[in-house]
RNA sequence: GGGCAGUUACCAGAGUGGCCAAAUGGGGCUGACUGUAACUCAGCUGGCUUUCGCCUUCGGUGGUUCGAAUCCAUCACUGCCCA
């Protein structure tokens, strides 16, 4: 039986070095579910594997997108399930690691069919939002999709805004494109955790950032300052240093920020997983206690 | 030695007699999450409690007052200025 193996967890918990041996150990191919490795220009600030790893083993979906790419977790579903197609006709098993969470769901669980929504759609509702703000686009989002009006977080005017361009593109509610169904893959899917305690994994977080910035995040943020603007670049340890190059933070203090925001985030990303209770929970040093577990699954 | 300013919850910092367990921000914690998700949003953050409420706090002590973080006295500490 074909077997996707997924190594998850919060970010700097160790899931790169695991996953090398993982997939060494079953000869398989690693996939990236980490949604801003994706980018070519991040590689420091992103912990994407090194030159020396990617020899190790082969990759996918590292690298292959330039920051003015347009990208979701939508198209990440798409790109896995074709290329695990691929892979799975040599490789029963297959390696993917990464702490996207809503990229990993869009592949263990599949996510609706919504249309893309066009450029100038999204702009005409951005500028509609700075100029109005979010009142009116909630009293469009009433008229035209009462059932999504009553569910959504009205405080989030993402949610808000992404269910009107829908309404507005397809001229359907947005919740009728809403299946609330999972989707069946044809393979096994095995999710492993990676945790450890907090206090050690913050440790790691610090020494990591100190370390990237050791390596030349500076200059990898600075050639990236010019797309600023720009979604893949909202990105943590990137956002921080282009306010120390804008002059508004010092570059000791835009560091700090980036400790403080990983740990915001690798919280943010253990409350996601904590939900799905599919999913094996080990300390990423305990490989025998791994490796037997997924021994007994596969074998 | 003299003068002035200050001491508020984890930090910063409002509050100058009752509406104060004490604004706001940061940090921390918890949670939500279906397409730009490393996004965005929400709650909690003195103790006990589901709510109501009760109890202990605003450098220490002692006063004034029906009532004090807020007024007075004194002690301690900190900063700046004159020696």
């Amino acid at each position: 039986m074909n077997t996707l193996i997924i190594l998850l967890g919060p970010t700097g918990v160790g899931k790169t070095e695991l996953s090398l041996r993982v997939a060494e150990h079953y000869g398989s191919p690693i996939i990236s579910s980490d949604s801003r490795q994706l980018y070519k220009e991040l590689p420091i600030g992103t912990a994407a594997p090194t030159a020396e790893q990617l020899a190790r083993v082969q990759h996918y979906m590292v690298g292959t997108l330039s920051l003015t790419d347009y990208y979701s977790a939508s198209n990440f579903e798409e790109d896995v399930i074709t290329l695990l197609h691929t892979l799975h006709q040599t490789h029963p098993v297959v390696v993917m690691t990464g702490g996207s969470m809503m990229y990993i769901d869009a592949v263990t669980k599949g996510i609706d069919d919504i249309p893309t929504v066009t450029q100038e759609i999204r702009n005409a509702i951005y500028q509609q939002f700075e100029k109005e703000g979010l009142p009116p686009i909630l009293a469009e989002l009433k008229e035209k999709d009462p059932v999504h009006y009553e569910e959504v977080d009205r405080n989030n005017y993402k949610r808000v805004i992404h269910a009107v361009e829908i309404c507005r593109m397809t001229g359907k509610p947005y919740s009728s494109f809403r299946t609330n169904t999972r989707k069946e893959r044809p393979f096994r899917i095995i999710q492993i955790g990676l945790t450890r305690d907090r206090e050690e994994l913050c440790e790691r977080i610090n020494r990591r950032v100190d370390q990237m910035m050791a390596d030349g995040l500076l200059e990898e943020a600075r050639r990236a300052y010019p797309f600023r603007t720009l979604n893949s670049l909202n990105t943590v340890g990137y956002k921080e240093l282009f306010n120390y190059f804008s002059g508004e933070w010092t570059l000791d203090f835009a560091v700090e920020k980036i400790k403080r925001n990983s740990r915001v985030y690798a919280r943010k990303q253990m409350t996601w997983f904590k939900r799905d209770t599919t999913i094996q929970w080990f300390h990423p040093e305990d490989e025998a206690a791994i490796f037997s577990y997924l021994d007994s699954v596969i074998s």
